[in-house]
DNA sequence: GTATCGACAAATACACTGTATCGACATGAG
DNA sequence: CTCATGTCGATACAGTGTATTTGTCGATAC
């Protein structure tokens, strides 16, 4: 009894040693070019040439791996010196600077974070979707909590950093949800004349809308960086207000 | 040539009309009681009695479902009187008010938004994550910009009304991802100390969060709704700034 | 009446997903 | 050499969104 094509003595092509790192890079990389949905377990593990299921051996779920793209994002929104390595914490004590460092240092973060999420615009999927509990995240949201570190109580600093966080990531998410539908009518025309501006047309002529009409008509349109600088100064604005004077 | 069992003269059960009303109503059901990811077209077509196809009458794609809901959804987030039926636009131009009306309209605008993604916690995954163009959703943004007309110039509030909204879907996202969480690793334990508890405790143990370890060690724990409020209120003042004085 | 046609619901099919299970191989110990 | 071990790959499974084919019914034309 004969068996054709044995499948040879196997030398295994080297196993190449995988790594979380390794893993997420080639996730990350995916989600790039395809978006989030571009994500799969097999796509991934292909990049790495290796089976599907040589990932689980480094992550245990598919939603882990995406907590870990978005922790490894987030170390390019920290300012590239620090690190999370190191530092005792002794000497990060006090704000170092006259009154409006607080505010370059939010400000800053939240430009850092827009464009990080306009390089990666999956993070728009996955931005406040959960808890960001990993290093990185966590020392994004330790230089935002030290940057406002004495200037009022505990509880109004926290205040003030979930507030900032709640204005950046819900203006991410909303304009990268317009620059997308953007993309998907657009394309080719100039102006949205395609997919949702007769829709919307239509709806405006109705009369029902009479105020979002004219908003639309009299509006002018300003580019979105600066009217997430707008909005997000205000809201530090705001901040300002309820910081202790004479901090 | 016999066949056994011939499959009856098949009178069908009587087709149910289908609608686009039932199939969204079946969808928002499902996603009510098992999330989003509970809600597949073959589970909704199932609760109507009719296959998984049939639904491709009335809806092209499942991401128009979704659209759907979010736009059923937002009904419930308008005040009861006003259907965005009717209305000629003819008087609606005045606040009629003293002055502090506009605040008192966004804010339960704003409040009703999250009730009602607190009642439908998959709001929080789709709120933002497209622009809401459904005749319910252009009737909540209509009410928010009506509530502000002419107290400003129409850029201003046009800005107003996307920076308060950043803020509401932002805060209203990262509450629910926090329960959310809450409840995957509380579940029988009164305060977190089962699955984030530890790891937390082990980071902030470290020294390298220093701010981050004395506010959560120092912060008082105010419920997620007078927080909510509370930093809504801050951006209400920073939006009071921005207004004409004496509109 | 019968025949034909058009519409539409149902079934089937396909490519793909995340993940559990299992079998086989390379390697170490005795 | 033999045997145990641990790890990797293949296979398997239940489920997904959607395209395509199949079947049946009702109405219309002769």
């Amino acid at each position: 009894m004969t068996v054709w094509e044995r499948p040879e003595p196997q030398t295994r092509p080297a196993p190449v040693p995988l790594s979380r790192e390794r893993i997420v890079a080639a996730a990350i990389e995916l989600a790039d070019e395809g978006g989030l949905e571009a994500v799969s377990l097999r796509k991934v593990a292909a990049k790495l040439d290796a089976g599907p299921m040589r990932l689980y051996g480094y992550i245990s779920t598919k939603e882990e791996l995406f907590d870990l793209m978005v922790d490894a994002i987030h170390a390019e929104i920290l300012p590239p010196e620090q690190a999370p390595e190191k530092g005792t914490g002794k000497d990060a004590g006090k704000p170092e600077g006259k009154g409006t460092d607080w505010r370059d240092a939010l400000r800053t973060r939240a430009h850092r974070t827009r464009q990080t999420a306009l390089r990666h615009e999956w993070l728009a999927d996955l931005l406040g979707g959960r808890p960001s509990l990993g290093p990185n995240a966590l020392a994004v949201t330790e230089s935002s909590l030290a940057a406002l570190d004495g200037l009022a109580d505990v509880d109004t600093v926290i205040r003030a950093v979930e507030t900032v966080n709640a204005y950046v990531t819900g203006a991410i998410r909303s304009e990268i949800a317009d620059r997308r539908a953007e993309r998907a009518t657009g394309m080719s025309e100039s102006e949205w004349q395609d997919a949702a501006g007769p829709y919307l047309s239509g709806m405006l002529a109705t009369g029902r809308y009479p105020a979002l009409a004219r908003a639309v008509h009299d509006g002018a349109d300003v580019d979105a960086g600066t009217a997430f600088d707008a909005g997000l100064g205000w809201v530090l604005d705001a901040v300002e207000a309820k910081l202790t004077p004479r901090g």
